[in-house]
RNA sequence: GGGUCGGUGCCCGAGUGGUUAAUGGGGGCGGACUGUAAAUCCGCUGGCUCUGCCUACGUUGGUUCAAAUCCAACCCGGCCCA
């Protein structure tokens, strides 16, 4: 951290890529140091935006590095501002598509909006969640239907008037899509005007977004103004890259580290990221220090996964997992240590292999356990399986096993 | 609203009456190899307690022994015109 009166504190800068506006630093207006500034000597926390779109039911790590950078507000005095879009979500946020995206119902967007929730923490200590959910005064959690619902045509066709379809139309999804004829919808124009609104309506000081969302972060800018604001400032920070190691982390990109997942497959995935992004993952997902990374590629995946895996679970745990992923990768049959249980409860027996590999969710279908059967990709209890239609008479023939499936899935069938 | 072209499996894209669950490519998954990987090679890639049975080519109906393939209406999209 230098010491130059316009250098940012490490917490705020570390994976940032844009701040805006960066202008005099001791302009409230100009300068994010400055509006801290102010903030303390008025006493006042500043009100940091993030809003997420319930759009789906699984948060990843590329997610939580803006959920990160939200918590190190939080930690630093300051009040999350989490707005869940329940009723945006129901537009569909244009960034990053190409087509018209589907609308979602009020139920599904609720159900998404609690499951988040508890991935986000709700209800766990502080220091095991992603947000503080429990120190008063550091975390506001809003649903925009709270203001949204009720705009009147009048109020919205001013906010239409805040912006042009020129605008609009240097956004880049919606310029390409226009020049590649490629339908939007007036209603798509919204959402920009609506996400910037949410601003408004929460008198945001920073929104925190990621970098495809300057535009729509610049939209509350203007709003704020338009509405006799102070604008917030934008912090960009990037999308991450997926596991692929081109595309961006997303669950339809199949890509995806879930932040629910156990430490075994956090860390097995991790381990095998391609080596390119081993450095921009440990500097937005931990706090490690880069000057830390090993040369050799293969410790620096090893050293990043362990990180990263104990970011969510402990270091115990992620340990365990990085000495049981070894066993795997050896091929030696020690027991692993810690082996997430399935419950064997539902079965009927007498019981055939393909079956109850579906039918207890660990294969996708029973014809995608007959498949991965025939392939020897299925091993119980380390002896490999090749029949798919081998019996099982009763559940003693299974319980306390460990079922292999592929080189990262393992489950110990319980009762 | 008029004209025209088109809607095929996760995606792209063949197929224009008959062993077609549907060529090929991409992606994904599995196996071998390896620094776990990547590259390469091989296999798989609709569902079902499966030697068989279902459901599939925008939707619905029709013609036929037989349709993704022919006909009709409808729905949706591109382009041109208004």
């Amino acid at each position: 951290m230098s010491d130059s009166p316009s250098s940012l504190p490490d917490w705020l800068e570390r994976g940032m890529v844009d701040l805006f506006p960066l202008g005099n630093r001791f302009d409230p207006d100009q300068h994010l140091l400055a509006r801290i500034d102010k903030a303390n000597d008025q006493d006042r926390p500043l009100r940091i935006k993030l809003g997420i779109d319930p759009t789906g039911s699984e948060i990843h790590l590329g997610h939580s590095i803006l959920f990160r950078k939200l918590r190190a507000f939080q930690d630093a005095g300051h009040t999350a501002v989490l707005i869940i879009g329940d009723f945006t979500a129901c537009i569909g946020d244009p960034t990053g598509k190409s087509n018209t995206r589907v609308q979602l119902n009020k139920e599904e967007v609720e159900s998404n909006a609690q499951t988040y929730l508890a991935q986000l923490g709700k209800g766990s200590p502080p220091d095991r969640s992603l947000l503080d959910f429990t120190t008063p005064g550091r975390l506001e959690v809003h649903r925009n239907s709270e203001w949204l619902k009720d705009l009147n045509l009048t109020k919205i066709i001013e906010l239409l008037g805040t912006a042009t379809v020129g605008q609009m139309l240097a956004k880049e999804d919606f310029g390409n899509r226009y020049s590649s004829g490629i339908q939007i919808s007036l209603h798509e124009f919204l959402y920009p005007l609506l996400q910037g609104f949410d601003s408004v309506a929460v008198k945001a000081d920073v929104e925190l977004g990621g970098t495809d969302q300057k535009f729509n972060v610049a939209m509350g800018r203007d709003l704020q103004k338009h509405f006799n604001q102070r604008p917030q400032f934008g912090l960009l920070l990037p999308i991450l890259i997926g596991l692929d190691g081109e595309q961006k982390m997303s669950k339809s990109l199949n890509n995806i580290v879930g932040l629910d997942e156990d430490p075994l497959s956090m860390y097995s995935k991790l381990e095998k990221i391609p080596d390119a992004l081993v450095k921009s993952y440990l500097t937005l997902l931990t706090q490690i220090d880069l000057e830390n990374i090993p040369a050799s590629p293969r410790e620096a995946q090893k050293m990043m996964a362990l990180a990263v895996t104990a970011t969510r679970h402990g270091l115990t745990q992620a340990k365990a997992a990085q000495i049981d992923a070894a066993k795997i990768v050896s091929g030696g049959d020690d027991s692993l240590a810690d082996v997430p249980a399935v419950s064997l409860a539902g079965l009927s027996f007498p019981s055939k292999a393909f079956y109850f590999l579906s039918a207890i969710g660990l294969c996708k279908s029973s014809s995608e356990a007959r498949r991965l059967i025939q392939g020897g990709a299925v091993k119980l209890d380390g002896e490999k399986i090749t029949d798919p239609n081998i019996e099982f008479l009763d559940s003693e023939c299974l319980a306390g096993k460990v079922v292999q499936i592929g080189k990262t899935t393992f489950r110990r069938l319980v009762y």
